[in-house]
RNA sequence: GGGGUCUUAGCUCAGCUGGGAGAGCAUCUGCCUUACAAGCAGAGGGUCAUAGGUUCGAGCCCUAUAGGCCCCACCA
């Protein structure tokens, strides 16, 4: 029984179908397994709120290749997914939802609003998961994990206790960025720093005692005022003036050093504030003088540390001023600035306003200006943390051995990232004042206020006793959960046996813009509590832009929905376009020409497919003895040899890409050997020995046979003709390792074709012993010095170039396919006889030839007799001519003309070869196998070079 | 301010450790050749940004320049 495969390729429904097979019958699964070695990717886990978009398509379909490619490989390969709570991008999602309910979270309080959190976590944490089952990612669904699970849990609180204890983590009092719109601290990897035009306002401050400062404490313009009792500073945020504790200047500043030391009347607050010397001040900047708000820049916090400054918060949480900033208090931030500027200006106290272009800082979610405050956080000590995370890229690039295990970014220039954020990494902030996620374990005594810091809820104080503990009421930061994923999802810090097999994993896979975010925490996580390095590879990929180069982003309304794409094009096809023609690393443009591209290539395949099919069934069909079966080797026709020995190399370079995580440039030369090579020669190459009967004087019919290469013990078979048997069986074995190649990249399609295959009935000549159940658990196809054969590609190449350069003077001359002609080869040896020869019957057929006829050219004697005629068309190629009699069609200027061009062609290549070989350092310095190759190509060149000049002048007489 | 990256055919991009410039799309010319018109056979089109250097040999390595993009950075 065969399976007939519909006319054209549809992947409607197809997919889904053949999905649901492989989680049937449990593929994707993994189980520790000593016996094997097992290659393990942890999927960058998507956000619960998230829905997939081009980059999981991509990220996605990069990671399942590796895991697909490395399953064949007979790796033990678990590809463990999950999802992430997202705390922050959640939570902003519940509360807009509750806003149009008309419920704000303070309403539902803590608990409440957590209730409502994991119902929204049900109902879309499954969404994405759905549709990366569409992408055709093969998970094991099984291990299916939540950064925010009990096991995540329990992973979080041990290593929150753990760092604590070793003092990696504090609270501290420190500048933190601070968001005003989501009313929580943020990390500086969730700043982005953005140029915005602004003002420099240079602005007085009276030297305090003097008859200016009197008149700005009675509020009014000093009349003739002396500059020498101002000091002049220049600020690009005045409103910071009222937390104001100091001015500083640097302490080699000569202009500065008379006031030194004094202390001047911060206006509008009207305060005293020292002048103190800092070298942290720039005497080339501005004016040399620096205003100090501890409380409002990191900078100036550093400062009045190291003199005992005042710090005052001038700020609520939302950004407005507090009751700290005297009468601006309850303004609006940029509103005090404008009054206070206003202020100063009445008071005669503002000198003048400069453009100025600054950095401000965004939060990278909301977009809104970061408020930088001091605030008491928790925060991760990253020093000591960086250290050894630094090392062990260094140990890896250098070669050397490192205890941490290996860890290298592909491609490489993403180290220099890497390591250059370590290197000047500050200490983390990790606290949020967020309801949604991991609850900081920290308890506070309500009595003594003892601090402990437990896995477990403490009963009561482990100093006072007390019972009146307060567990802390932040959350940690996102990534805090997500740095564990490698060992948490593997059940850390338990020691199971999952962690002692699947873990450090191989490869993760993500894009550039999460090194800072994810990578990084990952590895000094995995290597500060397991002691390696969570992986040994970093594959980093770029952003899928729209077609004018864009970001796709929501708010252009941009985005490329991949579920459309696979819902018109297929998965396979989606998937193959990601990972066509883009390097390493480098953004992509999606193009609906590169699917529809990608699309017609599995047209392709599956069409050469069904004509495979359609050919074996009807050789086998209507008896059920006949079998294809494995050609001994001498049945074999030189073209078989040449797409054997073609499709071995491919094997060889493919694998060798693939290792190297080349996948753009692994799936390119796939798509060469199926669609030019295997379609559009050896197919076309081998039809006529499947539509005649009668072919190079071996059989072509069916007969009975007692051949030894039947299958042993088999009932009473029937071979098929040995010239077609061969040639269906090196279709079908063909196409089923180029197929196998391809299903990485395409496994929807690859598997379908396959199953139909097997399904046929003729197994022995499947292509392998024992075909797999399944394309995606079948062997993945190895090279072989046996399937060599260089003499075989190098004839078909000979032929190849004939056919090649016979269509072309046809197509010069609009000689239409219809119009068959008598093709002569005049060969220049035995060699190239024997291979036009052999190669008759196609030759034939691909060069429009009614008839061939193979002669033995020698120069001296095909002078006199010419069987083609004067009125022929020529064409040259290495090793032989070819003659063409046209008669009527052919004109003789224009074929002077072609022949001219052909010759003007030659004189160059020879003319480049001669120069190589003349000059006396290539031929001392070159490699002798460049000499060598350089010398064949005189050779050829010059007897084409013969071979054209004669015909010519036989032209021209 | 530091770092990275890009500049190759009309468009979008490949080109792995240096050894005769490629693909897809677009354009032009023929073909309904019984797997595929989502196809087949041909064709045109590139001083590989510029200038130096290293080398027998450079799209590829080095230096500088111009332009584009990205990341990082506490000069108020």
């Amino acid at each position: 029984m065969s399976r007939e495969l519909a006319k054209t390729y549809d992947p409607k429904g197809m997919e889904e179908r053949i999905y649901n097979k492989w989680i049937d019958k449990n593929y994707f699964h993994a189980e520790a397994d000593r016996s094997r070695k097992p290659f393990t990717i942890v999927i960058p886990p998507p956000n619960i709120t998230g829905q997939l978009h081009m980059g999981h398509a991509f990220d996605n379909t990069m990671q399942d290749i590796l895991i697909r490619f490395k399953r064949m490989q007979g790796y033990n390969a678990l590809w463990q997914p999950g999802c992430d709570h997202a705390s922050i991008a959640t939570e902003v999602k519940i509360i807009e939802k509750l806003k149009e309910e008309g419920i704000n979270k303070e309403d539902l309080g803590r608990e409440g609003f957590l209730k409502r959190a994991w119902e929204w976590k049900e109902e879309y944490g499954g969404r994405i998961v759905s549709q990366l089952k569409k992408l055709g990612s093969s998970c094991d669904w099984e291990r299916e994990r939540f950064t925010m699970d009990e096991g995540c849990n329990k992973a979080v609180n041990e290593v929150f206790v753990n760092l604590y204890n070793k003092g990696l983590i504090y609270k501290g009092n420190r500048i933190v960025n601070w968001c005003p719109v989501c009313r929580t601290t943020i990390s500086d990897a969730e700043v982005e720093h953005e140029e915005q035009a602004g003002h420099f306002w240079h602005i007085r401050y009276p030297v305090a005692g003097t008859k200016e400062a009197e008149a700005m404490l009675a509020g009014r313009k000093c009349e003739s005022p002396d500059e020498k009792n101002y000091v002049v500073v220049a600020t690009t945020r005045p409103e910071t003036m009222l937390g104001d504790t100091a001015l500083a200047v640097n302490p080699g500043d000569e202009r500065y050093t008379s006031i030194n030391g004094k202390t001047v009347v911060l206006p509008l607050m009207n305060s005293e504030i020292p002048v103190i010397a800092d070298s942290y001040v720039d005497k080339e900047f501005g004016t040399g003088v620096v205003k100090i708000t501890p409380a409002h820049d990191p900078n100036d916090f550093e400062v009045g540390k190291r003199h005992g400054l005042e710090v005052i918060n001038i700020m609520n949480d939302d950004a407005t001023i507090n009751e700290k900033g005297g009468r601006y208090a309850g303004m609006e931030r940029y509103e005090a600035r404008k009054q206070v500027v206003a202020d100063l200006e009445a008071l005669g106290l503002l000198v003048k306003v400069e453009d100025h272009s600054h950095n401000v800082g965004t939060h990278d979610r909301c977009g809104c200006t970061i408020e930088p405050m001091a605030k008491a956080q928790w925060f991760v000590a990253m020093e000591k943390l960086a250290g050894p995370a630094i090392e062990v890229l260094k140990a890896t690039r250098e070669g050397r051995d490192c205890k941490y295990g290996e860890l290298r970014f592909v491609p490489e220039r993403f180290d220099k990232t890497y390591l250059h954020w370590l290197e000047g990494i500050r200490d983390w902030c990790i606290s949020r004042q967020l309801w949604w996620g991991h609850r900081i374990p920290a308890y506070y005594c309500g009595d003594c206020g003892e601090v402990t810091v437990s896995k477990e809820a403490p009963s009561k104080c482990p100093k006072c006793g007390s019972v009146h503990l307060k567990q802390d009421e932040d959350v940690l930061d996102t990534w805090f959960s997500s740095a564990l994923w490698p060992f948490s999802t593997l059940g850390w810090p338990d020691k199971t046996e999952e962690l002692d097999y699947f873990y450090p994993t191989d490869v993760l896979v993500t894009g550039y813009d999460i090194i800072f975010f994810w990578v990084v925490r990952m590895v000094f996580s995995g290597i500060e509590h397991t002691g390696h390095s969570p992986f040994h590879t970093v594959l980093i990929h770029g952003l899928v832009r729209d077609s004018q180069g864009r970001k796709m982003s929501k708010s252009l309304g941009n985005g490329i929905d991949p579920l459309e794409i696979i819902d018109k094009y297929g998965a396979d096809a989606l998937r193959l376009m990601l990972m066509t023609g883009n390097a390493p690393g480098n953004d992509m443009r999606f193009y609906y020409e590169k699917v529809e591209a990608c699309r017609n290539f599995a047209n392709k395949v599956w069409n050469a497919s069904r004509f495979i099919m359609m050919n074996t069934d009807t050789v086998t069909s209507g008896d059920e003895n006949v079998r294809i079966t494995k050609p001994a080797d001498g049945d074999l026709e030189p073209v078989d040899k040449w797409i054997i020995s073609r499709l071995n190399t491919v094997v060889r370079d493919v694998t060798d890409n693939m290792e190297k995580y080349e996948l753009g440039v692994a799936v390119q030369k796939i798509y060469d050997f199926i669609w030019d090579e295997f379609c559009d020669w050896y197919i076309e190459m081998v039809k006529p020995r499947l539509y005649n009967s009668g072919n190079t004087g071996k059989e072509g019919i069916l007969q009975d046979s007692s051949d030894a290469s039947k299958p042993a013990g088999s009932h009473e078979a029937k071979l098929v003709g040995s010239s077609k048997n061969a040639a269906l069986y090196t279709l079908r074995s063909v196409l089923v390792d180029a197929l196998k190649l391809l299903h990485p990249y395409m496994p929807f399609i690859t598997e379908e074709i396959y199953c139909a295959l097997r399904d046929q009935e003729s197994e022995q000549g499947f292509g392998e012993e024992v075909p797999a159940e399944s394309i995606m658990i079948s062997a993945w196809p190895v090279y072989s010095e046996d399937k060599e054969y260089a003499r075989e590609e190098k004839a078909i190449e000979t032929i190849k170039e004939a056919v090649r350069g016979i269509r072309n003077a046809r197509t010069g001359m609009n000689v239409p396919p219809s119009r068959k002609a008598h093709v002569f080869v005049v060969a220049k040896d035995e060699d190239i006889k024997t291979t036009f020869e052999e190669g008759r019957l196609f030759f034939a057929s691909l060069a429009y030839a009614s008839d061939v006829s193979v002669l033995l050219g020698n120069d001296d004697t095909s002078e006199g007799e010419k069987p083609w005629g004067d009125d022929s068309v020529s064409v040259v190629i290495p090793g032989a001519d070819i003659y063409i009699p046209f008669d009527e069609l052919v004109d003789i200027k224009q074929e002077i003309e072609r022949l001219a061009k052909e010759e003007a062609r030659l004189e160059g290549e020879l003319k480049r070869v001669n120069g190589m070989l003349s000059n006396e350092r290539f031929m001392s310095k070159a490699p002798a196998e460049k000499v060598a190759e350089e010398k064949d190509k005189l050779a050829k060149y010059t007897q084409m070079m013969e071979q054209v000049q004669k015909r010519l002048s036989q032209l021209k007489k």
